[in-house]
DNA sequence: TCTCCGCCTGTTATCGTTAACTTATTCAGC
DNA sequence: GCTGAATAAGTTAACGATAACAGGCGGAGA
């Protein structure tokens, strides 16, 4: 009779059940090595019986790999984060890599906190999406020194044993103004960063580059929305800080005309208190978002956005990471920056009527 | 001179350096039982300039726990799975276990891929959020079985040594059908299933139980929305179903004077259909969601939806598996239900000004 | 002086698996 | 019949950490 132990069924009980050695199981589970075919069916058969499940901690301590692979990302509940995601996994998939996933909810003790969880149970690689900070980068040079493979997206901090994936959101951020300049605008609002704290943001610097080449000043006035505390951001209610944003800039004396908001659902926020204030979009106000989340050609009108290729970027950065594992970890480090798409919808366009309007998808 | 080897350094290596045995360097690491100060601060020196790092293998090898939990989920960027990982998070941080998320997108054979990856590891405990289906029904069975302690959201799966948190999503459709009904409509949509398929969501059953008690029919008609595949399901983009289900309503001979959608993002298309459509909310069609997602706020109209109390389940069901990791594993199984809120909001109010109109927030 | 207990450290064995090596057995080819 | 390759197992020793036990030492109390 087999038992069901509630201690966990190991290889050497199996190997006592069907007479053989744990080396003979051992070589069955992994299909390694020689067994003969009636042994194999019946190690297998004792297995399953038993209900058999490896135990990676053994498994990973003797091999010194786990198979594991570690992604840390900041937010949830978020289209990018989950974008990528989708793109990480698909390739770790490919390579039956498995996949743990850490949130850091965007603060730095956090994320330190996740690299040392999976380092610790020694993941065979840790891909970053966090933003950075101080006292992460430190952590992080240090497990990169010490030799395990790291694969960066979008993060502002350079090794040279780690690879890096981003997009090029300068440029997405100075095509997005450069086109509310093109269609006449002078007055252009910035939603969702402070001046100060923006400075490490691509896309806001790509709005600032934008003014400046058009001979447009900066008013720091139209720069809404920040949070000024440094190591904690706030998760997916962006759309809350886009409407307050927003308000603020309608309240101004002289309120922009059009305005770029550091996100698509601080867009939709700021779509919404437009909306409320009774002005129309894009005639009294104008709207650009970022990221082109799904919602984004769903929106009454349809957000002009930039799309950035996310899953593309978690794909790569998985591959640039599996390369790194299972070649040398120290090897030389490659950096690839993917094009961003300016997606120009009816939130921007020329001639407009008015909002609700009858059909047309 | 201390190296900083390519091989992650181990308590021996520390040991030889610090001239005493690795059970000391243990001792000193897990600060436990004695150790002289003086020893005390010369091992924690060498350990840091190695820049050791514990081998959770190992470790959880040895002591037969590792101090980790896994959570599945279908699908992350989705404001419920987010939030509630973060009442999970919550309470397992505080008790200083480590959080590992597996998503399986929403497909059985990545839901068993995600137990066996987390089996595989030893975590301690696994906590499940995905949708249930046969194939991963009986997986999770076997796991539960053979001891590992399970606790479950709002899956519909029993088991006698598995606990169970769920919101009362059948009362909360009841509910949000009962509103409309209340409010004088007799034709409601329902946006989101198959009239087959949706027999399993508690929030559609709550719909046609509200029509029955009301003594309306149910009318297939007004049924749209759901995939047939049953074995996969959308992402976010839920709101393209919403979108695509209302167009189907509206093309009806006779349109329905309101919708409830299975979700806020659903309900979020549907009501931008109806924009489109030049229809107006709620006037012409009341539409009411599910989730309470905090875009729902600042939609325009806003959205009346159901609240479920999200992040308390997260973090019951985390101190549910909490104590079953740390008591029985075979313990009695603890249920616990959350009621739901009904939020009324601007979408289904009973007299209404245009939209947009000016101010109000 | 002797005993006992609190401190500090070392020794041993083991968690479950597998790499590397060893031992048989079989059988084709000369 | 002999050689050597292919097949089919078993044996041993780790992987890195720690629980359990075993001293040794010093000092308080009898």
């Amino acid at each position: 009779m087999i038992r069901k132990p509630k201690k966990p069924v190991t290889l050497a009980d199996i190997a006592a059940e069907a007479q053989v050695t744990s080396m003979t199981v051992s070589r069955v589970i992994n299909n390694s090595g020689y067994v003969h075919a009636e042994t194999r069916e019946r190690v297998l058969r004792v297995a399953r019986a038993m209900n058999y499940r490896r135990n990676g901690l053994a498994r990973g301590l003797k091999r010194q790999r786990t198979e594991t692979v570690g992604l840390v990302i900041g937010d949830i509940a978020n289209p990018f984060a989950a974008e990528l995601t989708r793109g990480v996994r698909e390739v770790l998939e490919a390579r039956s890599y498995t996949l743990f996933i850490c949130i850091s909810e965007h603060t730095a003790k956090e994320d330190v906190q996740a690299f040392d969880s999976l380092a610790d149970h020694r993941a065979d690689g840790i891909i970053v999406a966090t933003r950075a900070s101080q006292t992460a980068n430190e952590r992080l040079e240090e497990l990169i020194d010490s030799g395990v493979p790291v694969s960066l997206i979008g993060r502002d901090f350079h090794h040279p044993h780690a690879d890096l994936v981003s997009a090029d959101n300068l440029k997405g951020g100075y095509e997005a103004t450069s086109h509310l300049i093109d269609a006449g605008h002078r007055r252009i609002g910035f939603i969702g960063v402070s001046l100060t704290q923006g400075l490490r943001l691509r896309r806001f610097q790509g709005y600032l580059e934008a003014l400046k080449q058009h001979g447009l000043s900066v008013d720091e006035q139209m720069i809404v929305g920040g949070h000024e505390a440094s190591d904690q951001m706030p998760g997916y209610s962006t759309e809350e800080m886009g409407y307050d944003g927003m308000v603020k800039l309608l309240e101004l004396e002289q309120r922009p005309t059009a305005v770029f908001a550091r996100n698509d659902f601080t867009a939709l926020g700021a779509l919404n208190a437009i909306k409320r204030a009774g002005l129309r979009i894009p005639d009294d106000i104008a709207i650009v978002g970022y990221d082109d989340v799904p919602l984004a050609q769903h929106t009454s009108p349809t957000l002009t956005t930039v799309r950035q290729p996310t899953r593309e970027q978690g794909q790569c950065a998985a591959e640039f990471l599996l390369n790194r594992i299972e070649g040398d970890s120290e090897q030389e480090r490659v950096e690839r920056t993917f094009e961003c798409e300016l997606i120009i919808r009816e939130s921007t366009a020329q001639k407009q009527a008015d909002f609700p309007r009858s059909e047309a998808v």
